[in-house]
DNA sequence: GCGGACCACTGTTCTATGGC
DNA sequence: GCCATAGAACAGTGGTCCGC
C-alpha cells in the first residue's frame, strides 16, 4: 500500500465510480481497477460493493477511509509547506532603483508573502552581477542590457536619463557644454557613469573633471549647491530633489535606460523568487 | 572505492475486449 | 454505460562488469 493506492481508493470512494475516479486522476479505468483489486488482496478485505451502476464502500472500506482521509490530508500539508513562499530571499539593486521603484514593489510582496525574509543589497551593476554569478544573491535589478550565457534577464522598466544641475546652470545641449565642468558620479562599475563616459568620449569632451560620491543624497546636495552636474533617471530626479534643480534632457542616442532583473539560469528558483517574478510581470 | 554501461527482472500503465 | 481481465509496451530497479 502506498500513497497513490490510498489516493485512488479515496477518489473512487468519493465518486462511487472507477471511471470517474480514473478521469479525475488521469489514469485509464483498468489501472484504477487493478489498484483497487491489489489493495483488497493486500488487506485481505473487500473494500467496495460492485454493481453495474458503480461502486459503494463496504464496512471494511468505510474503516479504511477513516485512515486514508487524514493521511492524505497530511501529505497535502507537507507538499504545501514546500510550495508556500518562505525563507530568505536575497536581492540586490542599484541605488536609484532601490530608492525609487522597489519600496512599493517590496511592500506589496511583503504583504502577500510575510513569511519570506527579504534582504536588499545596493551596489553598482557590475558588483551586483558578480554576486549573482557567485551565487551570493538570488536576483538583482541592474542597468541593462545584460547578455551573459549564465544569466537570464527580463526587463523591469524603461526610464529616461537626464542631466541635473543647479537652476542657474546654462542649458546643456552636447557633451562639449560640460568642458571644464565637474561631473558628480558614483564609483567605477556604475552603469550610468559608463553611459556618461561613453557620451563624453564620443563627443570628444575630454576636459571634464570627476568627483565620486557614494550616496544619492550626497549627489543631490552637491548639485543643488552648484558644485557640478550629474546623470540620473528622471524619476530619481523628481523623487530626490529638495531644493531647486534644473533638468537637461539628453540626446536620443543616450537618453534611454533599461532596468532589468537578472538571475542565474542554473539556480533553483525557489517559490519565494518565483512569486516575486510573477508580481513584477503583473505590475 | 566509485561511477557508468549493460542486461534481466519486476512493476505499472495502456489498449483491446468481454460480461453484466 | 460500467467494471473486469488479458496481453503488450514501457519505465524503474537491482545486479554485474569494467575502467578510472
Amino acid at each position: 500500500m502506498d500513497i497513490r493506492d490510498l489516493q485512488i481508493f479515496q477518489t473512487v470512494s468519493r465518486h462511487k465510480s472507477v471511471t470517474k475516479a480514473a478521469n479525475e486522476l488521469n489514469y485509464v479505468q483498468s489501472n484504477v481497477t487493478n489498484r483497487i483489486n491489489r489493495l483488497e488482496q493486500e488487506l485481505n478485505a473487500q473494500l467496495f460493493h460492485r454493481s453495474g451502476k458503480g461502486m459503494s464502500l463496504t464496512s471494511a472500506g468505510r474503516n479504511l477511509i477513516q485512515y486514508a482521509d487524514p493521511i492524505l490530508e497530511m501529505v497535502n500539508e507537507a507538499k504545501n509547506a514546500f510550495l508556500i513562499p518562505q525563507g530568505p530571499l536575497k536581492l540586490g539593486s542599484t541605488e536609484s532603483t532601490a530608492a525609487v521603484h522597489l519600496p512599493s514593489l517590496l511592500m506589496k510582496y511583503h504583504e502577500a508573502y510575510p513569511q519570506v525574509d527579504v534582504s536588499l543589497t545596493t551596489a553598482s551593476s557590475e558588483e551586483l552581477i558578480k554576486r549573482v554569478l557567485h551565487y551570493e544573491l538570488d536576483g538583482v535589478f541592474v542597468v541593462g542590457p545584460i547578455n551573459h550565457p549564465e544569466l537570464k534577464a527580463f526587463t523591469f522598466m524603461e526610464e529616461e536619463l537626464v542631466l541635473i544641475s543647479s537652476p542657474h546652470h546654462p542649458p546643456i545641449h552636447s557633451a562639449r557644454d560640460l568642458q571644464h565642468e565637474t561631473l558628480l558620479v558614483f564609483d567605477v562599475g556604475c552603469s550610468y557613469r559608463s553611459r556618461l563616459e561613453q557620451w563624453l568620449s564620443d563627443e570628444k569632451a575630454h576636459s571634464v573633471k570627476r568627483m565620486e560620491l557614494s550616496t544619492l543624497e550626497g549627489l543631490f546636495r552637491c548639485v543643488e549647491s552648484g558644485f557640478g552636474v550629474a546623470l540620473v533617471t528622471r524619476s530619481v530626479a523628481q523623487e530626490y530633489k529638495r531644493g531647486e534643480i534644473k533638468l537637461h534632457p539628453l540626446s536620443t542616442d543616450y537618453h534611454q535606460s533599461t532596468t532589468v532583473f537578472i538571475q542565474r539560469k542554473d539556480r533553483y528558483q525557489s517559490p519565494a523568487l518565483s512569486r516575486l517574478v510573477e508580481l513584477m510581470e503583473n505590475e
